[in-house]
DNA sequence: CCGTATCCAATAAGATACTG
DNA sequence: CAGTATCTTATTGGATACGG
């Protein structure tokens, strides 16, 4: 049988570095390779199972995906878990300071969208949508509006909470919300986003907070 | 014999896409390609030749950085210039638009110096080095502290001015400055980060005001 | 169902030579 | 100097098969 020289070579260099002390090169090498990034993305609101991932990224092999988590696992950003029995079911969730990404994903996405050629009427994840209310969030249009929204996609829940500016979010349960919306991620994107009105979309609740809510993501303005 | 269903809905889009409208997936199509984002960095401070990026890049070669600045000029990140006569030279520079990106590439870069597996012994940039100590600076150790600094690399210069707590810096002739540092960019990086002592490179001037300079710049924590 | 392993085709990157 | 052209190597994606 012949010798694959391919990872031989592999072997001696390790990998393709950039072999570049600046922190940027190295970040490209934790998280530059493809759809690392977006891997690291559907874990931000918490741990995700191999299928989920599979789901939520359009175009991603198996084989790639297995690879990518290997590697995220290997460089301190993922870890495996097992949920507590009954369900014993292997997961993936991003350490701590995987996590701490995320306000750079937000802001490198809230600077790619005012490109010209974004396409916003592709798919989007659950989690993007989620990421996407975040970071477009203008505490200034919200004033000192407050109230709890419930989300819900397909059997995947989030709720927010504005209030003093801010916003909060998290994946789970909806208690004690004063509207719940439901709809499929890119309805929602077309709502906040793409000037659909509300009732393209299935809200249960204060409608009045809902429509209000809804006005609190202004786009960026696109670059000259 | 079956035909690649797939395959063919992906040729008609001309590149590989992720086909996915969160701005985090639409940022990796713009600069999400090797060496696109250091690229990106060498242009942070003006334009640039294309032998002085090959130069800066260690390890790319002339097609891969011709192909990426053609992809990033296409894009709208990059545009040619000609400087003005005599020198009449081509050069390649950031848009307004790119050099938006300046804040997110220094977040990502001070994410990532956390890692264990950061080596901050290898070569760095003029460019990489100047950026890291806006990125690393550190306004409350700065207090009501304030100088100017000259910076030579080479033939390359930078100055600094600090004052009210922040950190002012741009490539260009050095004037009235307090001291200025002479230095690989290598050995300014072991002083501000490696705990060389400052003798390792070269002051003129106020050595006093070069001293307290050098500790103003703090690496964050490594993760746990 | 949850992945992992392997094979193949297409693309991207790297090295080197070369040209205006 | 500023890139192209060409050839080789590495990575990616898709299909499929396999084990828990």
């Amino acid at each position: 049988m012949q010798l694959k020289i391919t990872t031989k070579a592999r072997q001696k260099e390790g990998k393709r570095s950039y072999d570049d002390a600046c922190g940027l090169a190295h970040a490209l090498e934790l998280i530059g390779e493809r759809w690392a990034l977006l891997v690291m993305r559907e874990l931000m609101f918490g741990p995700r199972r191999f299928s989920g991932l599979r789901r939520d990224l359009p175009g991603i092999s198996a084989n790639v995906l297995s690879q990518r988590l290997a590697e995220l696992e290997a460089r301190g950003l993922v870890r495996r878990a097992k949920l507590p029995p009954p369900a014993s079911v292997q997961v993936y969730e991003a350490t701590e300071w995987g996590l701490e990404a995320a306000p750079v994903l937000r802001e490198l996405g809230k600077w790619a969208v005012r490109s010209l050629e974004h396409d916003p009427s592709r798919p989007v994840s659950h989690v993007s949508i989620m990421m996407s209310m975040q970071t477009m969030f203008d505490s200034g249009l919200a004033g000192d509006f407050a109230t709890k929204a419930g989300f819900r996609f397909g059997d995947v829940t989030y709720s927010a909470d504005i209030g003093d500016g801010r916003i909060d979010m998290q994946r789970g349960p909806i208690d004690d919300s004063d509207f719940t919306i439901s709809a499929e991620p890119g309805e929602l994107a077309a709502v906040l986003y793409g000037g659909a009105p509300i009732d393209a979309i299935s809200v249960e609740g204060d409608m009045a907070a809902a429509k209000r809510f809804v006005t609190l993501f202004p786009l960026p303005p696109k670059v000259s």
